[in-house]
DNA sequence: AATAAATGTTAGGTTAGACTAACAAGAGGA
DNA sequence: TCCTCTTGTTAGTCTAACCTAACATTTATT
């Protein structure tokens, strides 16, 4: 199964999430959420059909099929990893971290990913170094 | 003046470059290093003129011009920035980190690249924290 | 149930960025 | 100089991802 695009992971990442938190999802909240028109979600959510990750036919619900799943989780993954990396050992504002995040889960290495997963967990039990880098960051705004 | 594509930015950064450590750049080079057909290359030429970013003209040598310069550097500095980091802090070989450097430096925002500049300052000052971090990183590797 | 509002679909367009194939121009060697 | 090879350009296509406008269907309201 060859990569799915960017814009494709943005879909299949919303469909997923508000399944989780609504349990269902319709076109109209796809549109919303990625401000893209009704039309483009319709074309979207074809595409993933085709590609068997969404069960979905016209005006039909639409559902994750397994495969489907283990991509969307995959997706999702990147994306908190990302974000708690870019909030907790960077500082940055949730906002801003969820806002690189999304764009930056879609093009990072498996293996740099799996870097920076590694080095949320080493922040966690080196907490100090979390604090003196606030410091240290802080302190270099004024320069 | 609106923000480039990543495409652009990536002719853009090839041919700054090219002329920085060669003095001189040609479209087949520029072709080679982007992995796209010479045509191709003539309209990224073509559009990166239009915008005054360089001067070119049919069959003409291609030079950069003020503007082009500042945008050039810019692209440049967030590539080295990031991939210092993800080098030195995150210790990924040289290949990973630029592999991934050139499709972040895209799509980072400028806030995010500024606390990632600071981090690898950090960690220049605090070098045991690097150390650290490569033992944990590899006694994670069984888990 | 009838109608209005919301939602979903289709058809047809646009744009950026790539491609190939064919042709044009320039550069180097015999 | 002529010929050949390399390089650059043009024309025409393609694809992904978006759009709007019009139409179809479903859902909600009276």
């Amino acid at each position: 199964m060859e990569k799915l695009s960017a814009s494709l992971e943005d879909y299949l990442e919303v469909i997923y999430n508000s399944i989780k938190y609504n349990d269902t999802v319709k076109a109209v909240d796809i549109a919303r959420e990625l401000n893209v028109s009704r039309a483009s979600v319709t074309e979207a959510l074809n595409k993933l059909s085709t590609k068997g990750l969404i069960n979905y036919g016209r005006y039909q619900t639409i559902t994750i099929t397994d495969m489907g799943m283990k991509i969307a989780q995959d997706v999702v993954n990147r994306h908190s990893s990302l974000s708690s990396f870019f909030e907790n050992i960077l500082g940055a504002s949730r906002q801003e971290a969820e806002e690189n995040a999304c764009r930056i889960e879609h093009i990072i290495s498996a293996e740099l990913l799996d870097r920076i997963e590694v080095y949320v967990k080493f922040a966690e039990v080196k907490s100090e170094i979390t604090n003196e880098f606030k410091k240290f960051y802080l302190e270099n705004l004024n320069k």
